[in-house]
DNA sequence: GTCTATATATTGATAGAC
DNA sequence: GTCTATCAATATATAGAC
């Protein structure tokens, strides 16, 4: 279990969290971390057996950060439609990534929702439900509980939809003026 | 230029359109083609010199089914938000598909969008560009005409966020509400 | 734990007979 | 136009010295 930790394995981890993100997981190879990291090919297979579980690592890690960022929202903001505004700020404030790589989360579930792909592929919608259930839970503290569900989903879907048009049109003010509409609603909540 | 028209080059142009949209173009290689085709490989090569090649026959493909359903609706619908309604009913109606597979345009501009890819990038995005003329025409006769761009934009990005996230939690309720949600909006323009 | 060297499979692509 | 045979490059993955 020792082997399983320590700066190398992190270095490795960052580094195909990065690639993965910019070029997709298909597209990047072992040369490509090596190439990134300066560690080279043998050793990577020390720290992980497959690609898979590179990929594994990368999602558990990006889960725990989100889980991490919500639950600080949980502590400095009492009020749900601030939860639901820092939420939406979190789309303007990584404006630029999104314009150039699109959504860190939407993009990998695009990649591994394909056919032919491994059992990844639920980690990765694990990453949607994180963000479903907080945002549920906000919701169902302003409205009806019985439509939070549907109210989140529907929140997501836009600031996808958002991430991604602003993605293909590399425009900023497109994500602008989207995120106000967004935050007008939730003041009528 | 005769070789470059036959049935065994559509065929190709079929299997492999089929086959990005299921599995992406990166995972889909010759041998599948081959494999759900029957062609040889080598006479594959008679036809296209390169897979990007093939990329870009079937996004001229699209590209020409996309122009000429809208072409239609024009002729087939006077009223400006009845092109509407038809273009947010193609969503409810491809609803199998875009649960299994996402949105054709979008996850083919996804995986293009990411680094390392070719030109055919700016191909893919000119199918978006093909819905957001259209819409933006639309608009433009039903409001400020200033604004029908963004509209054009808003709509574009509202569509491509039920596809995502229907695909990603299978759910064609999630579609139907949505899809109703964006229709009542249209009701009021 | 880190490295070099290498195995093995698959990829996109060519050459040339028919 | 269609096929078989094959190339060269790259992919993931392993073996084993240090």
């Amino acid at each position: 279990m020792s082997s399983h930790r320590g700066q190398t394995r992190d270095e490795i981890i960052e580094a195909a969290r990065t690639l993965f993100y910019r070029r997709g997981y298909a597209r990047t190879s072992f040369s490509d971390i090596v190439n990134h990291t300066g560690i080279q090919r043998g050793n990577i297979y020390h720290y992980f057996r497959t690609k898979d579980d590179i990929l594994d690592a990368v999602i558990r890690q990006l889960a725990s950060e989100y889980r991490a960022a919500l639950s600080a929202w949980d502590t400095e903001l009492p009020d749900p439609k601030d939860r639901l505004r820092r939420f939406v700020h979190m789309v303007m404030s990584n404006r630029e990534n999104l314009i150039r790589y699109g959504c860190p989360i939407g993009s990998l579930n695009t990649e591994l929702g394909k056919e032919t792909t491994c059992a990844t592929r639920e980690s990765a919608r694990q990453l949607f439900d994180l963000f479903r259930d907080w945002l549920e839970e906000q919701f169902s503290k302003l409205t009806d509980p019985q439509q939070a569900r549907s109210l989140a989903l529907h929140l997501l879907g836009r600031t996808e939809g958002i991430s991604l048009m602003g993605h293909v049109y590399h425009d900023p003010d497109y994500i602008s003026s989207e995120v106000k509409m967004i935050e007008k609603w939730i003041d009528t909540l």
